[in-house]
DNA sequence: AGATTATGTTAGTGATTACTTACTTACAAG
DNA sequence: CTTGTAAGTAAGTAATCACTAACATAATCT
């Protein structure tokens, strides 16, 4: 017999199930069968715990938003200076890609782009508010007189950002090959020091 | 009465029509009735012209690597210093994105990348290609004296790449409410002179 | 002008899709 | 132990998918 569980308990494995396998088949050709049998139920469970496929992913985009919001919390929270942070910001986003490798995937996605507005809509707020985060952290820093002339914070958030897309591509385009976090810190010392340049 | 074309000047037709219908509605959810609809005939002419999707999906590869390469080309003959190439090779890419806003997504297409392998890997070349400019191009300014000590012409250019497709990512999220081409090449120049300071 | 050929259409195929309906049973509360 | 409910299933649905076979005609060649 099969062992039932919560609502609450399933929904949770379901996404995750969804996350799996969005990095194997692909988010837009992910079917409910697909998750139904990675869950180990009937392709109608599937239905008893999401209304439709979109809410399915909506729910999905929600939990991602969550976990990375809650990762910048706990990078901002557990240091001192706003450079530590800054570090400690682009390390927590390079972790939460290694931990999830399909959201580079999702964010290309159909579901993403073209069906689902408020799937791309709770994105988009949700990288904006990593991109105000870095802006304030480098607004600090320019204060404290650590930033060359070169660059404005907010120009100097949009490469941080870019920084750990461009890596992220990188990384699944080659099929994962290299450390994403070592790899992606290395560069972001780079670049921190062409920001700290003072030369005019 | 239907006017029939050549077997070449329809297959461009589409050719075109994928790319069109892969921005609007997903690369990997296009169908080939979608294709035909688009074109103007029946669905089952597509597979005259192309007996699988799949290989209608390689021709479509292959365009866009063409055409890739050849803008890429005419950036790097029409200008002389490799400062002015390096900005003619970003500012062509970028170019290519808003012509074909559809290339970011067909690149991370499940049809391309995981279908496809022989074309995922050229796509891999082709954009291997476009690096070992960069990386040229930034060698070359760094034995002019052109480039400060903080960074590696290898380094540097992923960092213009990731420039490149972080704008990508944030334009295409943003609906396309920025014009790409001047924004990247205001980007670029921020970048290009942090690259050229000289403090260590 | 007549024959050939290539580009097209009509009308299907079985497989797969998201989703539904009607029924069943595990489980917790009383 | 009984019972109501929530989590499950079996077996469908119409729609859509890539693809095919048989037939039709526009364009081309001789």
């Amino acid at each position: 017999m099969l062992r039932r569980k919560s609502a609450e308990d399933r929904k949770t494995e379901i996404i995750a199930a969804v996350l799996d396998l969005s990095d194997r088949i692909g988010p837009d050709r992910l079917t409910t069968n697909d998750i139904a049998q990675e869950v180990g139920v009937t392709q109608a469970a599937i239905f008893r715990h999401f209304p439709t496929k979109a809410e399915l992913w909506t729910a999905v985009g929600d939990a991602i938003a969550d976990r990375l919001e809650v990762a910048w919390q706990q990078a901002m929270d557990g240091n001192a200076s706003p450079m530590t942070r800054l570090r400690a910001l682009i390390a927590a986003q390079l972790q939460q890609i290694a931990e999830t490798p399909a959201l580079p995937a999702i964010l290309h996605s159909r579901e993403l782009n073209v069906d689902n507005a408020a799937l791309r809509d709770r994105f988009r707020g949700v990288l904006m508010q990593y991109q105000a985060h870095l802006v304030a952290h480098l607004q600090a820093m320019a204060e404290a007189g650590m930033m060359g002339a070169g660059v404005q914070p907010k120009d100097a958030a949009v490469l941080l950002t870019s920084l750990v897309q461009g890596i992220a591509i990188r990384w699944s385009l080659g099929s994962r090959s290299f450390d994403i976090v070592p790899e992606g810190m290395r560069l972001l010392e780079v670049q921190l020091v062409l920001f700290a340049c003072k030369e005019g």
